[in-house]
Parts: structure tokens; C-alpha cells; sequence
DNA sequence: CTAGGGTTAG
């Protein structure tokens, strides 16, 4: 039906590219605009630019980014006046700001920055200005590749260009930093707009006064309910009156759901029953009885509160009986289908069922109807639960509503639900396998894991999900990059792991015109790791490092760390975590805390740069296949130096990740299962060293640690109950409760004390200590490096396989 | 530019 003749009118191009954009036909609206700009080139003319924006915008619907980019650096380019005269008048670029803000918005939406990047250098060059749109998307994207420092330089850029923030980019500023984690940097944009209003007030000048809106404080409110700082969140409606802003109904969602994110799902079911006075039958709800446990208290209190949103008793001390307090929600700022399923995946999240259903009951009755979230929502509840018949039931019931009403139709993310249930399903149906196989009669040795092997063949959860996946082109439903690493870290997270498969998925992707992002190379480092492969492991993470396309994050990184621990390479681990630390160094007292650190993390530290170097050497570009195409890592690049990891030189460049606690838990569990003898001091040294970054210690990591401390062995160098108490004091003055630090010194206190005790004895004034011991001290660098290379515990890799 | 659903690390 788009069959452009070669002599078709200009305008008739117009119409046709119009329409194919119309219809979601990108591909015939980018054929047609090729013959478009054939047909005017040769006068050295461009298409105008609504039809630019036409096609763009039909491209941007499509999520084409790149299409949408060439074809914004056409216009951006301009007119090539090369015709006859020869070198004519410089071209015009036929691109503005609002052109490539569209562009620009499907970069940052979909973490393509370093495209961003360029189009806003093209920009520059075309002298196409960049407004407060162009920086706002800038620091959108930045934001939502959690990525704080370049919200920051993108703030700076735009004061350089002397481009004055209005509401709109301060908001999205407020939001990145709120996506990056960096609560305090949200709310030092939120109290700079505060006090612009208060200053231009009094000084009566129309200074550059950014006044903060609602959307400004329901975004902190997001923020500060990821924070857990639920307190906080709901005081805020009291900065929010005297700023003037009216609370809305995001406010009260944002509310509920700051206290889902805390754990109060009581009081958000509360404050949803509140709500909604639900008039209807009285006890003919009593089906659905839940306990929560305000809910007798709730019908007293019902009928009153409807006045006002305001607070008059935040103080909720004792979590969720008092819950609801005095708060409510009124007027405008009813709390809508958001926020039911927020409460409906908190229960989800609980693995409570039963809850989950109730929430929904009680939204039918309180005539708010749920969308496609909201039954995606009970589709991860069913999933999380373990209940995979519900849930294909549910999504078939979907479907059938999807019938009659589009809107209900399953969507990418409702199909990765499922699939995701199936890929766990999976996981069960081996494990019930293996448990079979286990037994009398079953599996003894690998002769009999031999035969047993073709059954080991994709399991079923798995293959039903792959037909999912036919499903969705059929329905013509794209699938995503998220669809597709579901399935990956599916087969990745079998015992063993399906590495062949893995990658014949992940070549799928690329068929899919998916782009690997850095969830796919984390999932295949993982299963990398898991395998023991460790050279697979490090190439797709070097692959990772220099993919232009794929941004690193934290994730891929740990993934990294764990798949070195798992092979038992310390030394790669702790050299890739030191580069990686590198980036944590910030402020002014940088300098300072990078020296004293690495004076105290003695050996790691040096060993981990001399491994870094040593690799630098000799192994650049063995893993260069993998440049552009992605993670193609198969098992035949072999040629990775031996220790170390990745190119000291493609670290320190790309590397633009900072270590969280769980990059330093991951090493430091990998020393602490070590048996060499410098492995605890070095553990030690690293959880000083992530003190002094400023990274915070959790849970996970001081069980980690103190559990070495108690069972280490009577030897110089590895961790004790002394040191495990130092931690305490650490935590002490961190602010950690009593009760569990006490719970732990406790636990300390009950090891019988080794004869490392002894030799720790006066250890702080120097006296008194072994031989070996003051050795190790002094200079633990040359013997630690040769350690390093030779003497580490290989941790056995406990799935060799079949 | 703001609220809800899916995927990754110990």
C-alpha cells in the first residue's frame, strides 16, 4: 500500500510520511523520507522541518532512538548547498531546540546519554540554542541512570550557559537526585527554592526567584520515602502549606506509598480505609476481613476526619497500631488508584495473598477500578507467592478483558511478570529434580549425572516462557531488554547454569533489535561466575566497560566482584574494587582519605594496583570481539592475563561506578572464607577503608564479619573477637542500636579465646608480638603480592557440572 | 518535570 513512485509530487512525501507515522508504520515513514530527501537534495534543499518533526516524533513513538537521532543530525547538518555554485553559503541547520528535545527525551528515557551527549555537541556546533528544555532532559537522563555526578556537572553546564533553572528543570533535578539516592542534594534544591521565594520577597527585585510547587514536594516526598524516612515525609505537608502549595492527589499516593516503601502497610491500608468511607453493606465485607490491626480504632475515627489533609499526630511511635494517626485525606488530595496498588504490591512484596485480594475488594467497593498496573500488580503476587496456575489464570483473564477493553490488554511489563514466574517455577522444578535424583537409587556420581544429563535440558517453566515470548510477537507486544534478561538470568540461575543457552538468548536479543544493557552483562557474569569461568566472566565485564551503548552501574560491578570471589581470584576482586573506589574519592577531604587508606589497607591496596598494571601489559584488546556487538563472550577468549581482572587503563576510564556496601561485602566475604593468612587483616583494612569513603556498613556485612571474627582460627593475621569489637565501637558511634550491638558483643564474648588473643595483646603499643607477626607488618607488601599470586585458597567451585 | 506495575548484586 506505500508504494512511492520515483515522480510523486513533494508534498504527496508530506502525506505519506504523515500517514505511515499515523498508522506506527516507522519503517515505510523512514523509506519514504529517504526518497524525500533523494528528490530535494539534488537542489541542495532539506524537507521542512515539520516534516522533521513528523517523522521524529513517529520514531519516537516507535522508541526508535537511533533512527530518531540520524535523522535529527540530518536536519541538524542542514542544507549542503554543494550544487552548482560550488561552495555557497554556509547551510542552515532546519533543527531546533524543540526537534531535538525530542530526541534528546528518547535518549534520557532510554539511558542512551552518550547519544545525548552528541546531539547536544551537534547542537553547539549548528548554534542551535540550548534552553532550559535541553538541560532539563539532561539532567532527566542523568537522573535516571542514577548517575548524581553528571546531574551535578549537567547543573554547572547550564549555569556556564547562563541559562537560569526555571520550576520545571529544578523539579527534575529534585527528582534525579531522588533517583540517584541523594536525598540531601534533593533537599538542598527544594530549601534553595524555599529561600529565593523568601528573598525576593523581601527584597522586592524580580530576582531570579524559582518558587517550589506541588510536584516539587510530592517528589521529595517520593524521596524521603525511599530514605525510610516516613517522619519526614509526612511533615512535609506542613512545608508544603506554608510554601503555599496545595497537597493533590499524588501527595496522598506518595504518602501511602512512602509508607508501603517503610514497611507500614498497615497504616497505608489505614489511611486507604480512611479514605474511602466505605458505605456499603456494613459487615457484608466481613469475607474479606483483614486484621489489620488499627481497624477497629479506624471506624471511630472514619466519619470526623475528612476535614483537611493536615497532621496533627505524626508521631507514630510504635509502627502500625497508632498508624493512621489523625491524618486523612480530602478534597483534591484523595488518594487514587496509585496508591490501592502501591498498598496491593506491598502485600504482594509480603508474599501475602490473601491481603493482596483484600486490597483489591476493598477498592472495587470504594468504586476506584483497577487498571493494567493494578493487575499486574496481583500478577507479581501470584508470582512471588508461588502460585503459577493463578497466575496464568489471571493473565488469560486478561486477555479475554483485553478483548473489550484495550486498555486492559497485557503489556510488555504484565508478559515479563509472567515469564519471570516461570523462570522461578524453573528454579523449583530442578530443585525437585535434584532432590529425586538425591536419593536412594538416584544420581551417586558423575557416570550417573552423565546419563542423567539430556533431562537437564531446559525446564519447563522455562520453555513456557520462551513460548511467551512467541506469544508477544504475535500480539504484536515488544518485547524489551527486560523481557529478554528475565529469561537470561532464568537459565543463568538454574544449577547449573545453561551458559550455551544463555548466549544463544542473548544473541536473540540483538535479533529482537535489542540493545544489551548493563542488566544483561551482570546477568552473564553471574552465571559466568557460577560456572567457574572465570575468563568468560571477566570478558563480558570488560566488554561491559567499553560498550558505548551500555552504561556500567553497581550491579555489574558486584556482579563482577561475586564471580571473582566465587573463582577464587581475590586479588582481581580487590584490585577492581581499589579502581572502582577511586571514584568515591570526592570532596575536599579526598585527597586525604585516598592516602591514609591506602597506608592502611597495606597490602591490599598495593597488590591490587600492582595486579591492575601487571594486566595492563598484557592483555589489551584480547577481549575485542565483544567491542560493539555486546557480551559475545563464548568461552574462546582465553588470553586474559592471569590475575588482576580488566585493563587497569579500561578501569580507571570507564569505571565510572561507586562501590556500595554490597561491592565491599562481596570482597570482604570472599576474604573472610579465605584461608591466607593476611586475608583478615586485609578484610579489616577494606572495612576501614569503606569507613573512610564514607560507604556505610549494613547488616549483611558485619554478620559477614563477625562471623569470621569468631571463627577464626589461632593465627596471626586472621580476624578475632578483638577485632570483631573494634567493629562494635565502630557501629557505637555510627549510631547502631544498643540492643543488637550488645546482642553481638555477646556473641563475640562467647569464643573461646585463641591464642591469636595472646599475640594481640598491647598490639596497639607495638610490644610484644611474634616474630612472624611483626614481619607481616612491616613489610606486607612483597610477601602479600607473592601470596597474592600463588597462595590463595581457590575457593572450589562448587558447580563444575555436568 | 511529579505518584503506581516488571529485570540485576551479598
Amino acid at each position: 500500500m506505500l508504494r512511492v513512485g520515483q515522480h510523486v509530487d513533494i508534498s504527496a512525501y508530506e502525506a505519506v510520511i504523515s500517514l505511515c507515522v499515523g498508522t506506527g508504520d516507522w519503517r515505510a515513514a523512514l523509506k519514504a523520507f529517504e526518497r524525500y530527501l533523494e528528490g530535494v537534495r539534488s537542489a541542495g534543499a532539506l524537507p521542512p522541518l515539520a516534516t522533521f518533526r513528523t517523522l521524529v516524533r513517529g520514531l519516537q513513538k516507535a522508541g526508535q532512538v537511533d533512527a530518531a537521532a540520524a535523522i535529527l543530525h540530518i536536519a541538524l547538518r542542514g542544507a549542503s548547498s554543494s550544487s552548482s555554485s560550488g561552495a555557497a553559503a554556509p547551510s542552515l541547520p532546519v533543527a531546533d531546540e524543540q526537534l531535538c528535545s525530542v530526541v534528546l527525551d528518547l535518549c534520557a528515557e532510554t539511558g542512551r546519554m552518550t547519544l545525548a551527549e552528541t546531539i547536544v555537541d551537534a547542537m553547539h556546533d549548528r548554534g542551535v540554542p540550548a534552553g532550559n528544555v535541553t538541560h532539563c532532559i539532561l539532567v532527566k537522563g542523568y537522573g535516571r541512570q542514577r548517575r548524581a555526578h553528571r546531574v551535578d556537572a549537567a547543573l554547572r553546564g547550564m549555569r556556564r550557559a547562563r541559562v537560569a533553572p526555571d520550576v520545571v528543570t529544578l523539579n527534575a533535578a529534585v527528582d534525579a537526585y531522588v533517583r540517584c539516592g541523594e536525598l540531601r542534594r534533593a533537599e538542598q534544591v527544594v530549601r534553595a527554592m524555599e529561600a529565593s521565594v523568601l528573598s525576593s520577597s523581601g527584597g522586592g527585585g524580580d530576582s531570579g526567584a524559582v518558587a517550589p510547587n506541588t510536584r516539587t514536594y510530592n517528589t521529595l516526598i517520593k524521596g524521603l520515602g525511599k530514605a525510610g524516612r516516613l517522619d519526614e515525609a509526612f511533615a512535609t505537608l506542613e512545608a508544603m502549606a506554608v510554601s503555599g502549595c496545595e497537597a493533590d492527589s499524588v501527595t496522598a499516593n506518595s504518602l501511602i506509598d512512602a509508607c508501603v516503601r517503610c514497611g507500614q502497610l498497615d497504616r497505608a491500608y489505614a489511611l486507604l480505609l480512611r479514605s474511602f468511607s466505605v458505605v456499603s453493606g456494613g459487615s457484608s465485607s466481613s469475607s474479606s476481613s483483614i486484621d489489620v490491626s488499627s481497624s477497629g480504632s479506624s471506624s471511630s475515627g472514619g466519619g470526623a476526619s475528612r476535614g483537611s489533609i493536615g497532621s496533627s499526630g505524626s508521631s507514630s511511635g510504635s509502627g502500625s497500631s497508632s498508624s493512621g494517626g489523625g491524618l486523612s485525606f480530602a478534597g483534591g488530595a484523595v488518594p487514587s488508584v496509585h496508591a490501592f496498588t502501591a498498598v496491593l504490591s506491598g502485600f504482594a512484596d509480603a508474599g501475602d495473598m490473601a491481603r493482596a485480594l483484600t486490597v483489591l475488594e476493598l477498592m472495587e467497593r470504594s468504586g476506584v477500578t483497577a487498571n493494567l498496573v493494578t493487575y499486574t500488580a496481583l500478577l507479581g503476587a501470584c508470582v512471588k507467592a508461588g502460585a503459577l496456575p493463578e497466575a496464568r489464570r489471571l493473565f488469560e483473564g486478561l486477555r479475554a478483558k483485553g478483548q473489550r477493553d484495550p486498555a486492559l490488554r497485557p503489556n510488555t511489563i504484565t508478559y515479563n511478570t509472567l515469564i519471570v514466574g516461570l523462570c522461578r517455577l524453573a528454579e523449583r522444578e530442578e530443585a525437585d529434580m535434584r532432590q529425586e535424583w538425591g536419593g536412594e537409587g538416584g544420581v551417586q556420581d558423575r557416570a550417573d549425572r552423565d546419563i542423567m544429563a539430556p533431562v537437564c535440558a531446559l525446564p519447563s517453566g522455562i520453555q513456557e516462557a520462551l513460548k511467551l515470548l512467541l506469544d508477544m510477537k504475535h500480539n504484536g507486544v515488544a518485547a524489551s531488554e527486560t523481557t529478554i534478561n528475565s529469561i537470561l538470568d532464568g537459565v543463568v540461575s538454574l544449577t547449573p547454569p545453561r551458559m550455551a543457552e544463555a548466549e544463544a538468548i542473548r544473541q536473540l536479543m540483538t535479533q529482537l533489535g535489542l540493545i544489551p544493557n548493563s542488566v544483561t552483562y551482570s546477568i552473564m557474569i553471574k552465571g559466568y561466575g557460577r560456572v567457574g569461568n572465570l575468563e568468560a566472566a571477566r570478558a563480558a565485564f570488560g566488554a561491559l566497560l567499553r560498550d558505548p551503548r551500555a552504561c556500567p552501574d553497581v550491579v555489574a560491578l558486584n556482579s563482577y566482584l561475586d564471580a571473582c570471589v566465587r573463582c577464587g581470584d581475590l586479588p582481581a576482586a580487590l584490585s577492581t574494587l581499589d579502581a572502582a573506589a577511586q571514584n568515591l574519592a570526592v570532596g575536599s577531604s579526598a585527597a586525604a582519605a585516598s592516602s591514609s587508606t591506602s597506608a592502611s589497607s597495606g597490602g591490599a591496596g598495593s597488590a591490587g594496583s600492582s595486579a591492575a598494571s601487571n594486566n595492563a601489559s598484557n592483555s589489551t584488546g584480547s577481549s575485542s570481539a565483544a567491542g560493539s556487538s555486546g557480551a559475545s563472550t563464548g568461552s574462546s577468549s582465553g588470553g586474559a592475563g592471569s590475575s588482576g581482572g580488566v585493563d587497569a587503563a579500561v578501569l580507571a576510564a570507564a569505571l565510572d561506578v561507586r562501590p556500595n556496601t554490597v561491592s565491599y561485602t562481596t570482597v570482604v566475604l570472599g576474604l573472610a572464607r579465605s584461608a591466607n593468612v593476611y586475608a583478615g587483616r586485609k578484610a579489616m583494612a577494606l572495612y576501614y577503608e569503606m569507613r573512610a569513603r564514607g560507604v556505610p556498613p549494613d547488616a549483611v556485612l558485619v554478620d559477614v564479619l563477625l562471623r569470621a571474627c569468631c571463627n577464626a582460627r589461632a593465627r596471626a593475621g586472621a580476624l578475632s573477637p578483638q577485632d570483631g569489637r573494634r567493629i562494635l565501637a565502630d557501629l557505637r558511634a555510627l549510631g547502631w542500636d544498643e540492643a543488637v550491638l550488645a546482642e553481638k558483643a555477646e556473641m563475640l564474648s562467647a569464643v573461646v579465646p585463641a591464642i591469636s588473643e595472646v599475640w594481640k595483646e598491647g598490639e596497639e603499643g607495638g610490644g610484644g608480638a611474634d616474630e612472624q607477626q611483626r614481619q607481616a607488618a612491616r613489610e606486607p607488601t612483597a610477601s602479600s603480592m607473592l601470596f597474592d599470586k600463588y597462595g590463595w585458597n581457590r575457593i572450589e567451585s562448587r558447580f563444575k557440572l555436568f
